[in-house]
DNA sequence: GGCCCCTAG
DNA sequence: GGCTAGGGGCC
């Protein structure tokens, strides 16, 4: 029906075929309209697998698969020869390949401070950790930036990251035909007028340039085979045959393909990464010139091979159409490729699919506005999740695991600290799933907190926990929940009163009892090694746990105030919070005691006597989720200084 | 701001 | 399939 177009129509990509002139190349900003815009895309191959591959020292050519329980989250190139893919049972590949290395991924158990490599690990007892992957990937972003000082950096996921070359390009070719700077005096219409024709390209060394005819003859002698381990690429990277097609945004390509090789072999050179990468004129096409040949390569699009590149591929494949979205048009048509799609008209394809879907329309045309912008460096939020393989069937068994989690956000939360100290997330998040289907969540303001430690999270957690699950003698049903998520969202920087923020933070607070510390002043102290790696799970360890099955009439009552040594003052908890089981009152006592300190240390350090006010009783790990009014945020920070 | 859904690696 | 992350819609 709407197939038989096999063949597209170059005018469809019109868009392609701009005249370069002087205005194009001497403006600095034309943005997304730049007509050299050059855009790569960048990702690591097999990057899990790579990462334990580095990590072990091992030989590159060794199959290895990373394993999660008992399936595989990645497998490196040589494994892939075995057949072996991911969703695979471990047994399974073993059978395939008997000399596979297999490397389980790190997992935290109960008790351990952080993080490590089990033989064995228990899925009932760990829950994996990707924190080294985390750290690999910011290692390889920080060699792009900097290796490409001008450049722009999108990282796109943990193993891919968008470059934006223009800028760097521009100034390349600048510097290299000098004569491109001056508007000719002859030329017709001044800056206006088209620049010269372009000098040919050698594209040898410099990636597998896609070819724009795919079914005519190429030529030998442009072979682009790789320098590094791609001996048998046999790919020969035409260009057309008459130079005449070459443009200038070409030698733009030309010279970010170079880029981007020099950024690639350092990268390896120093982290043993082998990368690979599509450059092209923007975001969408970058990230589909990528997959064209992998591993350890990269492949550059040029303007005239679009068309031909694009009308056969299978639009599923393209970036957000994988999805819903995707296969409605799929069919909605009856239709799997780009060149299928080509024949919908703008209009229809509006009525069917809503104003939106003029993105759907250019993207088809390889058109892409979307802009490659520096994410901040800082993730804006942090989740910790375990799937429960036996299904919690009592709400006093959610505990346990609040605090699994809640350790390992602390963790985490508390390295990313160490480089940014005024980072706060805003809010904390339970997502509990019950069953397969219905997945609920609850989330509620968080504390800013000098000093996020387990009991504090675990103790925010705990609460939503009440609200989405209630508690064993509010419910008399049984449920079934298969998975719990604690996350933090809306992290950002601090921002009112930096250098107040700054000193809150640094500084240790001041022992209770220890008066002779408790000076402000005490900030030039060195920062206390325990405040930020104090290991979270030391306080998890084994009398907590026992806490949980011995909730029993006999045991005495755990605590549920306090008395300052500071103030005097007996804090307490709210008669609803001092009502909840003992792991959980716990919890919410020791959060109320470090907001209690944090309170007088803040008072401390805006300078103010010490028997002005007394603390009144602070709980903002107590602000209930809905309904009551949640400060804002400034309120939140202001709240712990007093102005000047 | 709170909660849900979609997408993707 | 498990563990993350980001964005958008809707009230």
């Amino acid at each position: 029906m709407w197939k038989g177009k096999s063949k597209a129509i170059i005018s469809d990509f019109e868009d392609i075929h701009r005249i370069i002139t002087y205005r194009h190349l001497l403006s600095q900003n034309l943005g997304v309209k730049d007509p050299l815009r050059v855009v790569a895309l960048c990702d690591s191959d097999a990057f899990y697998a790579a990462c334990e591959q580095v990590r072990l020292g091992l030989d590159p050519a060794l199959p290895l698969v990373v394993q999660q329980w008992d399936s595989l989250i990645a497998v490196n190139y040589p494994a892939r020869k075995y057949g072996i893919t991911r969703m695979e049972k471990i047994s399974e590949a073993k059978r395939k390949c008997p000399e596979l290395v297999v490397v389980h991924v790190a997992t935290y158990k109960e008790g351990e401070a952080e993080p490590s490599y089990w033989e064995n690990p228990d899925t009932l007892t760990h829950k994996v950790s990707l924190d080294h992957y985390r750290r690999e990937s910011m290692k390889i972003i920080q060699m792009f930036k900097d290796g490409l000082p001008t450049a722009e950096i999108e990282k796109a996921s943990i193993d891919e990251a968008f470059i934006d070359f223009t800028r760097p390009v521009r100034d390349e070719i600048l510097k290299r035909y000098p004569y491109l700077a001056q508007v000719p005096p002859d030329a017709p219409n001044g800056l206006d007028s088209p620049l010269p024709p372009p000098p040919p390209i050698c594209w040898d060394n410099l990636g597998t340039v896609i070819p724009a005819h795919p079914n005519e003859e190429q030529l030998d002698g442009s072979s682009t085979t790789e320098p590094q381990e791609d001996v048998g690429a046999s790919e020969t990277g035409a260009v057309d045959g008459d130079d005449s097609s070459t443009t200038w945004h070409d030698v733009a390509l030309s010279v970010a393909a170079e880029f981007m090789m020099n950024v690639r072999h350092e990268v390896y050179a120093k982290l043993g990464y082998t990368l690979s990468a599509g450059i092209a004129r923007n975001k969408f096409l970058a990230k589909l010139t990528a997959s064209y040949k992998k591993p350890n390569n990269q492949s550059v699009l040029r303007d005239v091979a679009i068309p031909n590149y694009l009308t056969p591929m299978p639009f599923q494949k393209i970036r957000f159409l994988g999805g819903k979205l995707g296969k409605a048009l799929a069919q909605e048509y009856d239709v799997s490729t780009v060149g299928d799609l080509l024949t919908i008209s703008l209009d229809e394809m509006q009525r069917k699919f809503g104003e939106n879907s003029i993105w759907v329309y250019e993207i088809l045309r390889g058109i892409d506005r979307s802009e490659v912008k520096e994410k901040s460096a800082v993730n804006k939020s942090m989740l910790a999740s375990k799937n429960l393989l036996h299904p919690v069937t009592k709400p006093s068994q959610g505990h346990h695991w609040i605090r699994v989690l809640a350790a390992e956000l602390a963790l985490r939360l508390n390295e990313a600290r160490e480089n940014i100290p005024a980072l706060w997330p805003k809010t904390i998040v339970l997502h509990v799933r019950h069953g397969y289907d219905s997945s609920r969540s609850k989330q509620a303001a968080f504390p800013f907190t000098r000093n996020v430690t387990v009991d504090v999270i675990a103790a925010a957690g705990d609460k939503l926990w009440k609200e989405l699950v209630g508690t064993d003698s509010s419910r008399s049903t049984p449920i079934s929940i298969t998975s719990v998520q604690l996350s933090f969202t809306g992290i950002e920087l601090a921002e009112t009163g930096q250098r107040n923020i700054e000193g809150f933070l640094k500084a240790r607070p001041p022992v209770s009892g220890d008066q002779s510390s408790a000076a402000a002043g005490s900030t030039k102290r060195k920062r206390d090694e325990r405040e930020f790696s104090e290991p979270p799970f030391v306080q998890l360890a084994a009398e907590d746990v026992r806490e949980d099955v011995k909730v029993s009439e006999t045991s005495a009552r755990v605590e549920t105030s306090f008395v300052c040594k500071r103030c005097g003052k007996r804090v307490a908890l709210s008669d609803v919070d001092a009502s909840a089981e003992d792991a959980i009152a716990r919890d919410m006592l020791a959060a109320l005691r470090m907001e209690h300190e944090d309170f007088h240390f803040a008072q401390e350090l805006a300078g103010q006597s010490e028997d002005v006010s007394a603390p009144r009783k602070i709980r903002p790990s107590d602000t209930p989720v809905t309904k009551r009014k949640v400060p804002k945020v400034k309120e939140g920070i202001a709240r712990f200084f007093t102005q000047r």
